[in-house]
DNA sequence: GTTGAAAAAATATTGAG
DNA sequence: CTCAATATTTTTTCAAC
């Protein structure tokens, strides 16, 4: 699909704050809330636009610990391996990379406890993966969710 | 903050779809709209809920290529070296760690060639980091932005 | 592709149990 | 904490340019 510079603000505006009522959206964009409307509407469906999501502070609900995890996946069993791993709990993303390791994930545990359990317990125990490494998350120093439109 | 079922609900609700209406967020849990309206207002106030944004397809808006990538940063000046890696266009996130690498960072580039001046002329030039790993994403098998409540 | 206006729906607010 | 009622805003639709 193609953007325009109004789309793209309109993207800027959501990423920032996705529940910006259109017809504020609208009043900084100087169009109409009908026309932001439309244009939201195919956004969303040409797939630019995938969703709207909450962002909850892990350590509120209970996630004190994360980790980022390289992974090596046994050849010729990489989709069921993932697969599983995609099922536990916990388990943000998933990423196929190049380098030294296959695959990274990210995962979220409760404490420093769970995440011993997580991994060494549950991860490195199934079947596919040939090696592992856990690199605990110490602090995030930046983060964010928007895009350079 | 101690959050109740609930609260729980509500949460699920707003990660899958931050423009759900509190109305029908109250319709699915069984209460007024007003307790959504007030626990919404609560968890925000209280920092459970960060914010609301719009998901973008990265390749529809030119981010064609991402990595994650290792850093080493030279001891005794990781503020000033992280600011300025945290200005830079393109770095998502930026993440200390134990391990192998001081620090893991998520990067967007265009392409491939952007992504290796990304790197290599900028970051990888700049003053304060020792080393560097570019592990290219291939593919992202599972991602999800919404945490289990 | 955009607009303005009207109808439908949602949200903010308030007072009370 | 929750509800119900109301006032205010927003979303959505649609004819028209």
């Amino acid at each position: 699909m193609d953007l325009d510079d109004t789309d793209r603000e309109i993207l800027r505006i959501l990423q920032e704050d996705a529940r910006t009522p259109f017809s504020e959206v609208a009043r900084r964009i100087d169009m109409s809330s009908a026309t932001v409307h439309d244009r939201v509407n195919r956004m969303q469906e040409a797939g630019v636009i995938e969703g709207y999501h909450a962002k909850v502070d892990p350590r509120e609900v209970g996630f004190g610990i994360s980790a980022i995890v390289g992974l090596r996946v046994e050849q010729g069993r990489e989709k069921d391996t993932l697969d599983r791993l995609s099922a536990v709990e916990g388990v943000q993303e998933i990423h196929l990379t190049t380098g030294e390791w296959d695959v990274m994930a990210r995962v979220y545990a409760e404490d420093a406890d769970a995440l011993r359990e997580l991994m060494f317990e549950e991860v490195a125990q199934m079947d596919g993966f040939a090696r592992s490494q856990t690199m605990v998350v110490l602090g995030t120093e930046h983060e964010t969710e928007e895009l350079p439109v």
